[in-house]
RNA sequence: GCUACUGUGGCUCAGUCGGUAGAGCAGCUGAUUCGUAAUCAGCAGGUCGCCGGUUCAAGUCCGGCCAGUAGCUCCA
C-alpha cells in the first residue's frame, strides 16, 4: 500500500505497517530521532498502524510538538516514580507547560523540596530500565472500573466528565498505567535530560474551593547541555529581577507599613518623571487634553457607575460626615463627570481626555509582587468620547500610539481582540459595528492579532496588547476597550448635526497600563541599564584628585543648565573605586577628569557598556548626551 | 485568600547539639592625592520580624500574628 510523506512523495509500505516501520524505511537516523508521528494531521504514537493513503509526518525532538511529547512522557515517568515511592498518593493531572511539565498529586503526608532528589533517583531507574510504553483503549465504564481498581479517584472524576461513548486511551509502562490522550515516546529510555525544579500548591481543577494538591514541576530537554543553557538563562533572569534591582539602584521600596503600596525613591522618581514627560509630550501631540479628577468620590457616583455593587470588595471606602466615600479603583467616572460638566456638540468630538490617575484596588495579599502587582498605581488612562463614525479612526490612532511606544523600548508584543460574550449589554448592531471597527483598524495597520471569541467585557469589545519580558512572561499592558454601558448609566449626550440628542461612544485606553508595572517591566527589560533619557543619573563626573574639583563642579553646573542629570563624585577615593561604584549604579556615562582634561577643557568618556572611549571636548560630550536624550537612544 | 518556604545591623550573609550574637560591604574618623571595576588603619552600629509558650537558659524548640518569596486563583 501507499502513503504520502510530508514533502508530497508517495512511499510504498507493507500492509498495516506502523509509523515506526515507515520511519525506518525513510532513514535510520529519522527512526532513531523519532518521537511520535502525525497521521493526517493528528498526533499518534510511533506504534500506530498506517492505512492506505495516509498522510504521514514523523515528529522528532527538533519539532516543538516532539519536545512536548518528550516532556509529557517525562511527566508519566514522574507519576510512576511517585507511585513507587509513595504508593498511597493519588494522581490528578500531569500536562506539559511552556518550559517543562508538572504533575498535580494528592499526598497523604505532604512532601517537601528535599524529597525531589529521591523521586529523581526513582525516575532515573525507570528511564534506565527502558520500559516500553504501550497504548490501549477501553470503553468508558471499563475505564472507570480500571481507575477505581487503582483507587485513583481524581482519574475517575476526569473520565466521568468525558462524553459518553468515547473510547478512552491509557498508556502502560511496566506496572504503571495512566489515563492519557497521548501520544508518548515508544519507551522510557528515550529520556536523556530531566530535572524536577520545584514544588507548589495548586487547586484541583484550578478552583480555590477545591482541595489543594501538591504540584511538582519539572523540565526536560533533548540534551543535557540544552538543559544547562536553560538553567543558565533562568539565573540571568533572576539577576534582572526588578525587586532586586529596584533595591540596589534605590528606585523604589515597599515598606511593612503598607504592603502593595510602593514608595518611589529619588532615583525612581527621576525615571518615573522622565517617562511621564514623554507620555505628556506624545499625548499633547496627538490631540489629547489632560484632566485630573479626585482620588475619592462619594457613594452616589459609585452607585451610578455600578462599582459600589460590583467592585465593592476591591474598593477602599470610608465614611465622613455621615456620607460614604470610596477611593477610586478606576478613573472613568471622574472623566465622565468632566464631560458632563458642560453640554457638547458633535463638533466637539472626538474628545480625547487623558488622566494619569492614581487608583487603589484591594488585591488579595498573595497576588502582590514588587511593582508588577500593587494595590495603588497610576494608570496612564484616557477616555475618548466620540460619534459612532469616529470609532475606526480613533482606534487606529490609539493603536499607532501604543505601537510607537512599545517599539521605542524595543518590546516584542502581540495583540488580542476579544469579542462579544454571552449576557452582554447593547444591541447586535452596536456590537457588530464596534467589533468591525476594531478589526478593520487592526487590518488597516497590518497588525496581526488573535481573536478571543466571547472574551470581551459585558459592556464592550476590546483589544489587548501583551508585552514579553526578559523571562518570556507576558504582561497585558495596553488595552483599548469600548464601553456601551457607562455612557448609558451616566446619561451622556451630545447634540448632533440634526439638532437631536445622541449618546457618545466611549473608549477606555491605556498605553503603559500602570506606570508602576511598566517601570517594573522596564527594569527587567533593560536589566537596570536604562537608556540615557530614562537614567536617574545620566552622567557622573569623576575627578582624579581634589585639584580637579573646581573644574568638575563648573562642568557639572554647565551640564545641569542644559537639563542633564549629572553628579560629581568628589570623595577622596581612587579613580578605580569611583568607577566601580558608578558602574554598579549603571550610570551610562562616566567622565574622568584629571589634570590633562581640566587644562584643555576635555572629559575622558567612559561608557557603561564600552569602557574608556577616550577624551573629547566637554562641549562635544554635552552635544552627544543631549542627542541621546532627544533621540531616546538605546545602548 | 489558600499551600509551601523564608525573616539575624543600611545591604549580602554566617551562627553546629538550646549556653543571652559574628563577617564583608556601606557609614563615620584619620592617613593617603593615587588615571579607568574595591588604598590602608581605627571607630561605631543588632531588644536576632512581632507577641506568647516550653526551659535554669531561646536567634536556635513550640504556637499565634506580621512581612517577603514561589505556585494556585484573580488582574493594570
Amino acid at each position: 500500500m501507499f502513503i504520502t510523506l510530508k514533502n508530497g512523495d508517495k512511499m510504498e509500505i507493507a500492509e498495516n505497517a506502523t509509523c515506526m516501520q515507515a520511519a525506518l524505511a525513510i532513514s535510520e537516523g529519522l527512526a532513531r530521532n523519532a518521537v511520535c508521528a502525525k497521521v493526517n494531521g493528528e498526533e499518534v504514537d510511533l506504534s500506530h498502524s498506517l492505512n492506505e493513503g495516509d498522510m504521514l509526518e514523523i515528529v522528532t525532538l527538533k519539532d516543538k510538538e516532539g519536545l512536548k511529547v518528550y516532556r509529557h512522557t517525562c511527566a508519566h515517568v514522574l507519576a510512576q516514580a511517585l507511585k513507587t515511592v509513595y504508593p498511597t498518593c493519588k494522581l490528578s493531572i500531569g500536562p506539559v507547560i511552556d518550559n517543562g511539565f508538572y504533575y498535580d498529586v494528592d499526598f497523604v503526608t505532604p512532601i517537601t523540596q528535599a524529597d525531589l532528589a529521591k523521586i529523581e533517583v526513582e525516575m532515573q531507574k525507570i528511564i534506565k530500565s527502558n520500559l516500553p510504553i504501550e497504548r490501549f483503549t477501553l470503553p468508558k465504564d471499563e475505564a472507570i472500573a480500571l481507575m477505581k481498581g487503582f483507587s485513583e479517584n481524581y482519574k475517575v472524576e476526569l473520565i466521568e466528565d468525558l462524553p459518553e461513548g468515547e473510547t478512552i486511551s491509557f498508556y502502560k509502562q511496566g506496572n504503571f498505567t495512566d489515563l492519557c490522550r497521548g501520544p508518548h515516546l515508544p519507551s522510557t529510555g528515550k529520556i536523556k535530560a530531566f530535572k524536577l525544579t520545584s514544588i507548589a500548591g495548586a487547586y484541583w481543577r484550578g478552583d480555590e474551593h477545591n482541595k489543594m494538591l501538591t504540584r511538582i514541576y519539572g523540565t526536560a530537554f533533548a540534551k543535557k547541555d540544552e538543559m544547562e543553557a536553560y538553567f543558565t538563562m533562568l539565573e540571568e533572569a533572576k539577576k534582572r529581577d526588578h525587586t532586586k534591582l529596584g533595591k540596589e539602584l534605590k528606585l523604589f521600596a515597599i515598606m511593612n507599613e503598607g504592603k502593595g503600596l510602593p514608595f518611589f525613591l529619588p532615583n525612581g522618581m527621576k525615571l518615573k518623571n522622565a517617562l511621564i514627560d514623554y507620555w505628556r509630550q506624545i499625548h499633547t501631540r496627538d490631540g489629547y487634553v489632560e484632566v485630573n479628577t479626585p482620588i475619592m468620590l462619594n457613594r452616589t457616583l459609585w452607585e451610578t457607575s455600578g462599582h459600589w455593587f460590583h467592585y465593592r470588595d476591591n474598593m477602599y471606602t470610608t465614611k465622613v460626615d455621615e456620607e460614604d466615600f470610596a477611593i477610586k479603583p478606576m478613573n472613568c467616572p471622574g472623566s465622565i463627570l468632566v464631560y458632563k460638566n458642560e453640554p457638547h456638540s458633535y463638533k466637539d468630538l472626538p474628545i480625547r481626555m487623558g488622566e494619569l490617575g492614581l487608583v487603589h484596588r484591594h488585591e488579595k495579599s498573595g497576588q502582590l509582587h514588587g511593582l508588577f502587582r500593587v494595590r495603588c498605581f497610576t494608570q496612564d488612562d484616557a477616555h475618548i468620547f466620540m460619534t459612532p463614525e469616529q470609532i475606526k479612526d480613533e482606534i487606529k490612532g490609539v493603536v499607532r500610539l501604543i505601537n510607537e511606544v512599545y517599539t521605542l523600548f524595543g518590546f516584542k508584543y502581540h495583540v488580542e481582540l476579544s469579542t462579544r460574550p454571552e449576557n452582554s449589554m447593547g444591541s447586535d448592531e452596536d456590537w457588530n459595528n464596534a467589533t468591525d471597527a476594531l478589526k478593520s483598524a487592526l487590518d488597516d495597520l497590518g497588525l496581526p492579532y488573535v481573536v478571543n471569541e466571547g472574551d470581551g467585557a459585558f459592556y464592550g469589545p476590546k483589544i489587548d496588547f501583551h508585552l514579553e519580558d526578559s523571562i518570556g512572561r507576558t504582561w497585558q499592558c495596553g488595552t483599548i476597550q469600548l464601553d456601551f454601558q457607562l455612557p448609558q448609566r451616566f446619561e451622556m449626550e451630545y447634540v448632533g448635526e440634526d439638532g437631536g440628542k445622541h449618546r457618545p461612544i466611549m473608549v477606555h485606553r491605556v498605553v503603559f497600563g500602570s506606570i508602576e508595572r511598566f517601570i517594573g517591566i522596564l527594569i527587567e527589560h533593560f536589566a537596570g541599564k536604562f537608556p540615557v533619557w530614562l537614567s536617574p543619573v545620566q552622567a557622573k563626573i569623576l575627578p582624579i584628585t581634589d585639584r580637579q574639583e573646581a573644574y568638575a563642579k563648573e562642568l557639572c553646573a554647565k551640564m545641569k543648565e542644559k537639563g542633564i542629570r549629572v553628579e560629581v563624585d568628589d570623595r577622596n577615593e581612587k579613580i578605580g573605586y569611583k568607577i566601580r561604584e558608578a558602574q554598579m549604579e549603571k550610570v551610562p556615562y562616566m567622565l574622568v577628569v584629571g589634570e590633562k582634561e581640566a587644562e584643555a577643557g576635555l572629559v575622558a568618556v567612559r561608557r557603561r557598556d564600552k569602557g574608556d572611549t577616550g577624551a573629547v571636548s566637554a562641549d562635544d560630550f554635552i552635544a552627544t548626551v543631549l542627542s541621546d536624550i532627544s533621540e531616546k537612544t538605546v545602548f
